[in-house]
DNA sequence: CCTTAATTGTGTATATTTGACACATTAAAA
DNA sequence: TTTTAATGTGTCAAATATACACAATTAAGG
């Protein structure tokens, strides 16, 4: 093994894939970038690396400042490492993936960044390999979001199940039958009753659910005994 | 966005998690140092990232140094980036796992670099936060390993069912129903006689199977599907 | 040479889960 | 009050997973 290096810099960059839901489409938070370089094209939301910064922590203050959101959903998706990613300098880049509900965010922060949310399916071209980023980071949601149910931190703290149902057709571009879906997601018993119904609706109203956090909590537990001695490693 | 940086460094260093599989049991291979810093502890082989370097090429140098393999199976597992993980110098480190076929590497260069093979039960207590690289390669192992056979990595090129079947024990560390395993896997086509069987049995010689390529490419590509529409994305 | 022990190969019955679809209920608007 | 567009609940067949029985192969020991 070397020892520590003498010269020479590498850029640690961090850049935020956030993802929200607007109850049909998934969409994309993306800056129009008013600063150098690539001024004018839309990219990630990004920052450096300060030195005597823990990694997550950067990812918390970059989305903090673009959205005065304090305690985000938040993973690490992949590190970018390619040598001509950045042109101005080496730059390597850690990727992390956020969801957040759509209408939780400070507009003031928004607009101050030129951020915009963008359909998916309306994503222009980004910069650099931003665009590969939000290739893997959605990979990486539609993997997690098969085996937990973490797409509720994109909706609001109730919802109905045809709510819940559209934003996984969002998450995984596919039609479900409504009723299949229904019986597979309250046979978990991680969602319970609010007893109210949703008076947004324009015809019969639906039924509002929230996450019952304990049987959230024992139903990963029970992903987790699937994996049953990984305690016995430490 | 700020700015490019002025001043301060943080250094990139690269860690391999190598898994191997000797019939029996899951093996990490684990270098006890005979450098500074931490002399006379053990921990997994690293290196740092060179100015002009991708970042999977540093992970593939690092690999070949230490095994003389050439075309390691290699993934990227996470980067970890606490400030103090290394007590020298601000260092983050981007963690990869490599599968290895455990008979494969350079034994001379095994030696040079003072590696051994250690069961994953028997692992000592690694340097700066190596244990905890060690958990989340793993945890990324058992969760790739359930979706796509790449547990073939870790074995010869022909190998019988009962040792394909160990292989699963051991990473997952359950116990399988023989006949269940054996229908499921060969139910996926995946794998092909090769007519021979396995002499170093000392009861009955089972079948020597090795994987065919052309439906395994079949095989992930079934996979692809069930995320119908990534392609629309780019 | 024949039995025993250990391991591999193949089959089958049952339970569970999934997928497709029918029908009743609710609420607003015409 | 009829129509329209949703939501809520049920049923049946197909596919899959699980548990377990039994036959075949090989080496070793009497």
């Amino acid at each position: 093994m070397a020892n520590y290096p003498h010269s020479g810099r590498i850029l640690v960059a961090v850049d935020c894939i956030i993802f929200g839901f607007d109850g049909e489409c998934l969409k994309l938070l993306l800056i129009k970038r008013n600063f150098e370089p690539e001024l004018g094209k839309w990219s990630l939301m990004g920052g450096f690396l300060n030195e005597k910064e823990d990694l997550h922590a950067a990812a918390v203050r970059i989305l903090f400042n673009l959205t005065g959101i304090h305690n985000p959903y938040l993973e690490q998706v992949h590190t970018f490492g390619q040598i001509d990613r950045d042109p101005v300098e080496r730059t390597i880049s850690v990727g992390y993936y956020s969801l957040i509900s759509i209408h939780d965010q400070d507009p003031a922060a928004l607009a101050n960044h030129n951020a915009s949310w963008i359909e998916l399916s309306q994503k222009p071209s980004l910069i650099f390999d931003h665009d590969q980023m939000v290739e893997v980071a959605l990979r990486q949601l539609r993997y997690k979001a098969a085996m937990f149910p973490i797409g509720f931190e994109l909706l609001p703290n109730t919802f109905t199940l045809p709510q819940l149902q559209k934003l996984y057709e969002a998450i995984y571009n596919v039609s479900l039958d409504r009723r299949n879906f229904s019986r597979k997601i309250l046979s978990t018993q991680i969602l319970e009753s609010t007893g109210e119904k949703d008076a947004a609706s324009v015809t019969k109203k639906g039924t509002l659910y929230r996450l019952n956090a304990d049987k959230y909590q024992d139903y990963l537990k029970g992903f987790n005994s699937f994996l049953p001695e990984f305690a016995e490693l430490t």
